[in-house]
DNA sequence: ACGGGCTGTCTTTTT
DNA sequence: GACAGCCCGT
């Protein structure tokens, strides 16, 4: 069967045209990823098109991945052919890797996650002696990325902050920051894009190359690009624009994290002749599911305007749960759950709980254990944040680049080998005088008389080791290298007792770690251990998507882009959906309220509302008032749980 | 390197 | 009310 004739009008309108800007305004169920897959499939077979001149680009890594997938078995393609599906991220690590140099950074740049960027922050300021009650990191790293997102230039926006002494010591503060990670040649992420965005301003030669590289370009999730990553587009497209931008204004959700609306909202004048198309038929919910959510997304105004219909019959209505607190909101919940499981036969894996804070969880976590039905929080504690999961990946980082000192830093003393802290603070010191890595300053220790002799010592034993893993990772294979560093360190002993339950989960993450080193290499033979850590830095999870039978447990953020049969949205009282707090910053009713819209229409048949009266919060229990926007669905539509057991 | 007691915080979180 | 992060003492 021809491709387009699995698409619907709209849809095949939307995969057909492709010699000028388009504007794919698609509604949540509308079949959007469907439209980007069948878009490369069509480019590569029908317009002759090479894979690797194909830029799409995608949210998360994950999603990159399932893309590729879907477009290469469409096309009957082995999964390693090159294409340039990838997140924004990735795409411009790859090229910086390649290019770096026109723009005087080192092609072996490492990269530094958030964590590392906070820990850099905090030795910032304790180097600079500022306080962190003056000014805590977490706000400094939040402005700096956001100076960053928005490519402002730092200096011009001191006039804008109230506290002029404060603004001065934050702009000391963030040149700083900056001199240290190029320094370290370590770039963060947003850098990772900014730079990218510099390049092609700068260097003439490389813009027209990639230009005329990427011939087509499509973006998903378009809503939720910042400012850098939209003038990235515009900077590869300008010329023969040949860019396809799918979003939905309604499923924004990321404008604390520097996502801009105005991106989607204001596409058509950046691009006149943008030809637009509208996915509004919804292939997944019930009528009654879409009813509510589009009664209730009606009441934003930054909207561009659409209405979303299905084939589908009615459904069942929206039932609403009120319990008398939030343990009580919970056991009844988990009630019903275990009703929609028992009588009427539906797998606990069709089951989803959505919370607007990850806090709440816990409640849920409670009641489900006590009812002995097996669930998974998704997204809950990041893999390669987990402390012991860093050690070992700095290892590696280390053994592939010893300069980067950021990662040497971190596994000097991991475990304790008698380089404290006195100590690393010499050699960082010797290390800046001399304009060089912490490496080269352990290497010059063992020279220069500038240590004791004992410790002079450790720090021999601890090059020797190191040397002894780079020979090694000349000819093994990753997996090798990681298994050979835990055995030589000691690092599983380091842990302590064996029998306690937290070193029980560090020495299973350590285990889970081998395998997943082993699966990208199952996926990549040929992958270098550089390659491997490239991979790592910008993703986030293990793959944990295993096929169980267990209820679903997480934030809605979490939940975009997935669909279940039976959706529970747990928590609808004012201070936490809407959530207060962001209300007070920021003001932003319309994102809280797409938010909700997009909890509603992750459902394909069934909806449960829960709230409770009195709720615990800070501590304090608290007589709290229903979300206004229970209020903004259509109540007929509403059916309390009391009514349904009774009717 | 550790434990106790104190204080401030308390959304969401790809890359 | 729970917890993380910090200081301070051992």
């Amino acid at each position: 069967m021809s491709l387009l004739e699995q698409l619907n009008p709209q849809q095949r309108e939307a995969v057909e045209y492709c010699d000028g800007p388009l504007l794919v305004i698609a509604g949540a169920g509308s079949g959007k990823t469907r439209v980007i897959t069948y878009k490369i499939a069509y480019l590569i077979r029908e317009l002759n098109i090479a894979p690797r001149r194909i830029f799409a680009a995608t949210f998360t890594n994950k999603a990159a991945g399932e893309m590729k997938r879907r477009v290469t078995s469409l096309l009957g393609l082995p999964y390693d052919t090159p294409m340039n599906i990838a997140t924004f991220h990735s795409l411009s690590a790859r090229i910086l890797r390649r290019e770096a140099k026109k723009i005087g950074i080192s092609n072996n740049f490492v990269i530094c996650d958030e964590k590392d960027q906070f820990a850099l922050i905090k030795a910032c300021l304790k180097e600079l002696n500022i306080s962190e009650k003056f000014m805590p990191p977490a706000h400094v790293q939040q402005l700096i990325n956001q100076i960053k997102m928005r490519m402002l230039n730092p200096d011009e926006i001191l006039d804008k902050r109230t506290h002029p002494k404060r603004g001065r010591i934050f702009l000391q503060l963030y040149h700083y920051y900056h001199r240290r990670l190029r320094d370290n040649d370590a770039l963060d992420f947003e850098d990772l894009i900014t730079e990218f965005v510099r390049l092609l301003r700068e260097d003439e030669n490389t813009r027209i190359y990639y230009q005329q590289l990427f011939s087509h370009v499509l973006v998903d999730e378009f809503q939720d690009t910042n400012y850098s990553q939209y003038e990235l587009i515009k900077l590869l497209v300008s010329g023969h624009n040949r860019v396809t931008v799918v979003g939905d204004e309604d499923q924004s959700i990321y404008s604390w994290r520097g996502a801009e609306l105005d991106n989607l909202l204001h596409f058509a004048d950046d691009f006149p002749d943008v030809k637009i198309v509208k996915l509004e038929q919804n292939y997944r919910s019930t009528a009654n599911i879409l009813q509510a959510a589009s009664t209730l997304i009606a009441n934003n105004t930054q909207r561009l305007g659409k209405w979303l219909w299905t084939d589908k019959h009615p459904g069942e209505p929206l039932y609403l749960i009120q319990a008398a607190d939030e343990v009580d909101e919970a056991k009844r919940v988990v009630k019903q759950i275990v009703r929609l499981h028992f009588q009427d036969r539906i797998p606990l894996k069709d089951i989803a709980l959505f919370f607007r804070q990850s806090s709440l969880s816990r409640l849920f976590e409670d009641q489900l254990r006590q009812e002995g039905l097996p669930y998974r929080v998704v997204g809950a504690i990041r893999f390669y944040d987990r402390a012991e999961i860093k050690d070992l990946i700095s290892y590696l980082r280390v053994v592939a680049n010893p300069h980067n000192t950021l990662s040497l830093q971190r596994i000097i003393n991991r475990p304790t080998r008698g380089i404290g802290e006195k100590t690393l603070n010499k050699l960082m010191q010797w290390a800046t005088e001399h304009h060089t890595s912490l490496y080269e300053a352990m290497v010059s220790a063992l020279d220069n008389q500038l240590l004791p002799e004992r410790t002079i010592n450790k720090i021999s034993d601890f090059l020797a080791l190191l040397h002894r893993w780079q020979r090694l990772a000349e000819h093994k294979k990753p997996d090798k290298v990681l298994e050979q560093i835990i055995e030589d360190t000691g690092y599983i002993e380091w842990l302590g007792d064996k029998t306690k339950l937290e070193v029980i989960s560090k020495i299973e993450n350590i285990d889970e770690l081998i395998f997943a080193v082993e699966e990208f290499l199952q996926e990549h033979p040929q992958a270098t251990l550089d390659e491997y850590l490239e991979a790592v830095s910008l993703s986030t999870y293990v793959d944990e998507m295993r096929d169980e039978d267990v209820v679903s447990l997480m934030t809605i953020h979490c939940a975009k882009g997935l669909e279940f049969r039976v959706v529970f949205l747990v928590g609808l009282d004012e201070p936490i959906f809407p959530s207060h707090r962001t209300l007070e910053e920021t003001g932003d009713i319309e994102e809280e309220r797409r938010l909700f819209y997009v909890g509603l229409t992750r459902s394909k048949e069934l909806i449960f509302l829960s709230r409770a009266n009195i709720r615990r919060i800070f501590g304090r229990k608290t007589l709290v008032l229903p979300s206004r926007f229970l209020k903004e669905l259509p109540q007929e539509l509403i059916v309390s749980y009391m009514d349904r057991i009774f009717a």
